[in-house]
RNA sequence: GACCGGGUAGCUCAGCUGGUAGAGCAGCGGACUUUUAAUCCGCAGGUCGUGGGUUCGAGCCCCACCCCGGUCACCA
């Protein structure tokens, strides 16, 4: 990055220290050091003892503040865990040491090692009998000042808060940000909970490809890449489902897979183009056993990541407690649009469409029509969690038609949380003839009305249908709306490390 | 994609009916051996998102474009 103005003056000061430096023999990029403790750890420790430490901690971090008195110099150290003050005094260090002291910035990475007190305001403290410099910070990392008011609550001025540079430079961000980094702290434990709550019932975390043929498992707009060796056109996967699937077949029997897919369409608060599903199969469960399991599942990971199963998200209580209610769809539709959708005609729906104010009412087909009104009307009363079951058969081309002899409804599920779709599944469509017509009928759907999302034919997993697929219930839940909603954050980019922006 | 709001110093922001850009913090120099939004004295720091236009004169008005946010639409 270039910089006009100022930041060219901050720099080249930085750039002078930094040769200042290397003249008195001090190395500004080190190989490394070994901390014997952390900040959260040597203050737990310390107030353990009850101050009678002679004990020498050895702490690793970035300078946070510093607060030069002359001959003295007091400073924050932060590291993962959290602050520590440091306290530089020259007849300790020395008039070389105290010179490194004097050349420090905000943000230098550093290391120290002295033993703790407790300072005339009652802070504890290190006091450094030995400093080593870990890395020098030649751009001003865009800290704001932090003030304690009488309760303890830390205030911060100023700060970094122009959130295109938080996405961009998220590296800054994390820097600066304690909060933002156990934000995605609070990311690795969901993950690695959900990892547990499977891996505890026998599912085999699997790797399908990412780079695809043919592109199915949901509707969606592929992105489209090439291979040169290959000489054709690839996709990035929109779904997982087929491989998982196929897994199946092979008698895996219980799988799940978490991974970025694809989704080459809008952005906005709750979507970004590349997102984390989880998906997962298991052979002989139906959508019944899946309802149980995404309960048991969810429950599981609010409950060790919060502590709790009651949380609060855009100001609203949401209690994870399985069970949760259960709705079905053409009930969810007359309860809460107030419409008997089963009962009318596409002219009857059009004019609801219409009235509910879904866009292009007059030229969408029955099933889009449903898909809107549902939309619409329904979604955001949807607090949740709730489970909303049944789907019309034409929403869901990959499901089981509903047992009992129903044809228009599917045995599909979906989980609503906060008004968002947080969880998808089905009993799988496993009769292979029936899937070729579905993917035929989508594929005429494809060409006569030009929807670009429906799927294309996969002749290689009607194959793999034709050896068999045993009875199988799938689930595919969004991981970056899971977070976000144990994080109470109302934009998925909060929650993406890296989310996509325009290039600048 | 449509509409609304925003883009001014490294960061956070102010900038009047158009008169040639300001504060706090950060930075630099100086004083200071238990401070903590340290304090005190001094200094420096700007393609005002980009490109046009109107005007004697544009950060401000007009047009186009870029980026971000919000709402809606599209979309799991």
């Amino acid at each position: 990055m270039t910089e006009t103005g100022e930041a060219q003056h901050v720099i080249k000061a930085r750039q002078e220290k930094l040769r200042r430096l290397q003249e008195l023999g001090i190395e500004p990029y080190a190989y490394h050091y070994e901390p014997t403790t952390s900040a959260a750890a040597a203050l737990r420790d310390y107030e353990a003892m009850s101050g009678e430490s002679a004990v020498k901690s050895r702490l690793a971090g970035r300078v946070r503040s510093l607060r030069p008195h002359g001959k003295t110099t007091f400073a924050h150290l932060e590291d993962r865990t959290g602050k520590m003050q440091v306290y530089f005094r020259q007849d300790t260090l020395g008039d070389e040491g105290y010179e490194l002291v004097k050349l420090l910035d905000l943000g230098d990475w550093i290391g120290v090692e002295g033993p703790m007190f407790q300072t005339r305001t009652g802070e504890i403290t290190l006091r450094a009998d030995d400093l080593q410099l870990l890395a020098k910070t030649v751009r001003p990392l865009p800290y704001g000042k932090e003030e304690k008011d009488e309760s303890g609550e830390s205030i911060e001025h100023g700060g970094f808060g122009d959130v295109e540079s938080r996405y961009r430079q998220r590296y800054a961000d994390l820097a600066v940000h304690s909060e933002v980094r156990d934000l995605f702290v609070v990311r690795t434990k969901a993950l690695r909970e959900i990892r547990r709550f499977l891996d505890d019932r026998g599912f085999l975390h699997v790797e399908t490809p990412i780079l695809q043929p043919v592109y199915g498992g949901a509707t969606a707009q592929p992105f489209t890449t090439f291979h040169r060796t290959l000489d054709r056109e690839l996709y990035l996967r929109i779904a997982d489902e087929l491989y998982l699937k196929r897994l199946i077949v092979g008698g895996l029997e219980r799988v799940y897979e978490i991974g970025q897919v694809f989704r080459n369409e809008g952005i906005d608060r709750t979507h970004n183009p590349e997102f984390s599903m989880l998906e997962l199969y298991q052979a002989y469960a139906d959508y019944h056993d899946m309802m149980d399991l995404t309960e048991a599942l969810v429950h599981h990971v609010v409950q060790e990541v919060k502590g709790t199963s009651v949380i609060t998200y855009e100001g609203k209580q949401l209690d994870f407690q399985p069970p949760w209610p259960r709705l079905a769809w053409y009930e969810a539709l007359e309860r809460h649009g107030r419409l008997s959708a089963a009962d009318l005609g596409v002219e009857g729906l059009r004019g609801a469409a219409r009235e509910a104010g879904v866009e292009d009412a007059d030229e969408k087909g029955k099933t889009a029509l449903l898909d809107g009104l549902f939309k619409a009307l329904v979604e955001d009363e949807l607090s949740g969690p709730i489970i909303i079951y049944d789907y019309p058969v034409e929403l869901s081309p990959l499901a089981k038609h509903k047992r009992g002899g129903d044809r228009t409804l599917t045995e599909r599920f979906e989980v609503f949380v906060a008004g968002r779709e947080l969880a998808n599944a089905f009993s799988e469509l496993n009769d292979p003839f029936e899937q070729r017509e579905r993917f035929e009928a989508q594929a005429r759907m494809r060409e006569e009305e030009g929807w670009e999302e429906a799927h294309q034919v996969d002749e290689d997993y009607i194959t793999a249908l034709e050896y068999g697929l045993p009875p199988t219930g799938g689930m595919g839940l969004g991981i970056d709306r899971l977070v976000m909603i144990l994080t109470d954050r109302s934009s998925i980019r909060e929650v993406i490390l890296f989310p996509t922006l325009r290039p600048e």
